[in-house]
DNA sequence: TGCAAAGCTCATATGCTCATGATAATATCA
DNA sequence: TGATATTATCATGAGCATATGAGCTTTGCA
């Protein structure tokens, strides 16, 4: 569905969100195992569309540009994904061009819509507090074994 | 969303539907502006599993094995995707594996499952009605300009 | 029985996404 | 001011989905 490099891009936002402050690559790195030449040019890429700020130098890195409630899921998708991605017809945008819809058209679109308002209306302030709310279920039972993912801090 | 190659597959096969009987690659291929070749292996594809019977020779073709009504778009689909196709979170499914939800993974569950069920009820049928619909609504005015995407005589 | 039509199969090419590696630019701090 | 840390940038490579091309096999028909 969505391409290796927007899940990319959305799994650092989360773990850089939840740093509290800044973060920098080799950090996000380790913690999602993204390759961290690959994760560097993807950061930078969301620089440029100005969810992320970056530092260079000792002590730099990246942090979000604005809070996670004002950062919707489809800025980040819409800035690794190419244009058609929700306009896209279920047999492509060939077999359907403007105005003369194909087949699937109309049954397909209602889907595509849905899926597009979800992107719209869910923020990475939505995905950070269904990651608390998984914790809250499973935290006692492995804290101990120093997974260090906290979530305090965090003064938006 | 869908490859290429699935959505090469659903056209095709809704227009060897229309064609009330066989149609070969040829044909079929210059009416959906398919590569022919690459057609060919993805309507063998399709005879593999059981959606399209085939005849060689002189006069040969393919055809459907069963009628509109009883082929699910999802069997077409699963044809070309990987199985993971609908059970990959928005993070993939590496950031989620078995037991242990990912962040994003409540959130979105219900996006895919809404997607997953609209494959699984939409039959071919249903696209070739909608085609029919809009030839209904479009067709007076351009029926002379000679597309000849005719759907009498389907026999099913 | 031989030719032509059509699907079948395999080998190869191409372009894009994903990834790697090296180097440059910039910032901090002793 | 020099050593180090960190992002920025560029060149290159790997692998896969997509596509092409050629020859093989089967079938129908004159």
């Amino acid at each position: 569905m969505l391409s290796q490099t927007s899940r990319y891009a959305l799994h650092a936002l989360i773990v850089i969100a939840r740093s509290s402050g800044q973060a920098n690559v080799r950090v996000i790195a380790e913690e999602t195992s993204i390759p961290m030449n690959y994760l560097g040019k993807i950061l930078h890429v969301l620089g440029r569309r100005g969810l992320l700020r970056s530092s260079r130098g000792v002590g730099g890195g990246f942090w979000l540009a604005r809070p996670p409630q004002q950062i919707p899921l489809i800025e980040i998708i819409e800035a690794f994904e190419d244009r058609q991605f929700f306009a896209r017809c279920l047999l492509g945008s060939e077999s359907c061009p403007e105005g003369r819809p194909c087949a699937a058209h109309a049954l397909w679109a209602p889907i595509v819509e849905q899926t597009r308002q979800f992107f719209e209306a869910t923020t990475l302030a939505d995905l950070l507090a269904e990651g608390q709310a998984l914790e809250a279920l499973a935290g006692p039972a492995r804290l101990p074994s120093g997974s260090e993912l906290s979530i305090d801090g965090v003064e938006w």
